[in-house]
DNA sequence: TTCTGTTATACGTGAAAAGCGTATAAGCGG
DNA sequence: CCGCTTATACGCTTTTCACGTATAACAGAA
């Protein structure tokens, strides 16, 4: 049960930090956490080793995103999103 | 958003094209590790706060980033060097 | 001028979580 | 059988980030 208390504690916090982030002035990037990267991977057609040392993490890494047993810090959801989005654009920035 | 999901999938459908038409298979990404995050907010002419709420993360990290106190992990990195390339597609897969 | 309310930036502390190397193993097409 | 892809365990290192405090630079009010 401390298990439990942890958990709930833990999506009050979340709830907190998504309270917070909602009122910045302007714009604040909606971000839902539930990326399915394994289908953003899928949709490249590329392996995990491929995927990965292509955008910059280890295969390790992707595995735990794809197997969810650890989700992505905001900045690797971010680059996500934006492969999924336009995959293109970040293959541009990382060539050159 | 079954909608959404189907969306980000056909984005990232296009690496393929670019996989494809480009280069061979498996070519890596290099990843200069000494990003001046500083500089690259700076062109963006938004003050941390904003900087961090837009592009998922939050200010005390990018603080540590910016005064070279810990390193940004691949992901992070490599969304960094989308920023500073095309903020523009970033800004769209983010508020998408 | 002086007080006062932003706004931007710096940083100590510490718990929680992520990052990731290495090793091992199973499934599968060739 | 071999090589490639993916899954999983173990375990150590590093980052992330909340909370709090502190310091300037400014702008407008008193």
């Amino acid at each position: 049960m401390a298990k439990a208390k942890n958990k709930m504690v833990e999506g009050a916090r979340q709830a907190l930090a998504i309270a917070r982030g909602g009122k910045v002035k302007g714009f604040r990037v909606h971000e839902p956490k539930d990326l399915d990267v394994r289908a953003i991977r899928a949709a490249t057609k590329l392996s995990q080793a491929q995927f990965a040392s292509r955008f910059g993490f280890s295969v390790r890494t992707l595995q735990e995103w794809e197997q969810r047993r650890e989700v992505a810090t905001g900045a690797a959801r971010a680059l996500l999103r934006v492969i999924a989005h336009d995959p293109a654009a970040v293959e541009r920035a990382l060539v050159s």
